[in-house]
Parts: C-alpha cells; structure tokens; sequence
DNA sequence: CGGTCGATTCCCT
DNA sequence: GGGAATCGACCGA
C-alpha cells in the first residue's frame, strides 16, 4: 500500500478557490499493532490515534515535535467480511510530494526547482498546504477539500526502499525494517540525502 | 556539505 | 514530567 502511493496525486482545495496539486514520491508504511513504530502498537485507541482505526481512505493527521503536523492515509486490506478495507490501525505516513498545481498554477517542469523544499519532508508539506487536526479523519476519497487522485505515470516510477525515518534510539527489528518508499529518481524526497537506497 | 542543537506544545503515563 | 513519524539556523571544513 505505502509502495502503491507512490505516484498518486495529492490534491488540495481551499473555500477560497485555491489549489494545490502534487504527485506522492516518498512513504512510509505504518503496520498497525504489532509494528513498534506504529502509533496504534500494542491496540491503543486514545482519542489522538482514532482516526487510524477507521476505514481504509481515511486520513490521520496528527501533531507532533510541538509544532509540526504529518499526514497519514489510513490502509489495510479488505476481506471479504470487511469489503472497504481498514479497521485494523494500520495506516501510510506521506514523507513528500512534487508540486505540480500550486495556488493554482501548472507549474513547468523547468520552475518546478523553485519549489523544492515546498512539500519536502511530512512537516513541510502539512505546513504549505494547511493541513491540521482540524482536517484529522476526512475521507480522502472525496474531492471536496483533501484528497488522493489518479496516479500519474506510475509504471515509469522505480520504488526504493529504506528504513523509515526520524524513529527512536530503542532497538527493536520493526524500526530496521525497510518500510520507507520512494521515487528513486525523484529529487523531490525528504530525509538525509544519503540514506540508503536499495531497489524494491 | 554534514553535524549539532534549540524550538515548542500536545498527549499519555 | 518526558518524549515526540521534524525543521531550520548555525557552525566548521
């Protein structure tokens, strides 16, 4: 799922008009209950994490360090008793997105350099594009303020893998494993420019 | 360029 | 009371 979203537009509309728009090109994946980094570990529901434990589709915005919000795209695989999917705590962090449409504008690929640090990085991109607690359990599958488009051209995308980010010091096998995802080709993805990149 | 450090507030223990 | 799925400023090389 984290690796599916690479690629997928990410569009934002505000009351006033204005647009955003940008292409997914780096993710984590945030497994749910059994994952150490995940903040549903160990079955908690507190009312911060609610959002998490809803359907698939659903967004989790939380906030964090004091200052700085991050998006999450709640997940999980549909059954055949759960058809929409989700329900399980388990959800895809959304690292960084290459503008494309901003205050909407087509942005040429020649200027889009000017907008590099835009959307770089999970705090960066929730800062630009005002997002809060306040849009925290919106269905993203609905156009309407915040949502998940079409992918673009997914099928040239090479999807690299890395350990996810910014985690605690305690050691445990979940915070190494490789659950961070991103455009290998991309410039556009956040993090220490030289963390490791392995093909997926 | 890379490393270090302070900012700032909410949430759960 | 302590830590947090980060960022940007500042430093030295």
């Amino acid at each position: 799922m984290a690796q599916g979203l690479i690629g997928t537009m990410l569009v934002r509309a505000w009351p006033d008009g204005r647009r955003f728009a940008g292409r997914v090109v780096e993710t984590e994946a945030y497994l749910g209950p059994r994952d150490a980094g995940c903040h549903t570990f160990g079955g908690r529901r507190t009312p911060r994490v609610a959002s998490m434990w809803k359907q698939a589709g659903t967004g989790y915005i939380y906030f964090t360090y004091g200052m700085h919000h991050m998006l999450n795209v709640v997940c999980g695989p549909a059954t055949v008793t759960n058809p929409g999917g989700g329900g399980i705590g388990m959800a895809v962090l959304i690292r960084a997105v290459e503008p494309i449409v901003v205050d909407s504008v087509l942005i040429d690929a020649e200027n889009r350099s000017k907008f590099r640090d835009l959307c770089r990085g999970p705090g960066r991109l929730c800062k630009h594009l005002e997002m809060d607690r306040g849009l925290d359990g919106l269905d993203l599958t609905v156009g309407q303020v915040l949502w998940l488009g079409l992918p673009g051209e997914v099928s040239r995308v090479k999807v690299a893998t890395s350990a996810r980010v910014g985690l605690g010091n305690t050691p445990s096998p979940w915070l190494e494993r490789k659950l961070r995802y991103f455009d290998g080709a991309s410039s556009w993805v956040s993090g220490p420019r030289a963390m490791p990149v392995k093909p997926a």
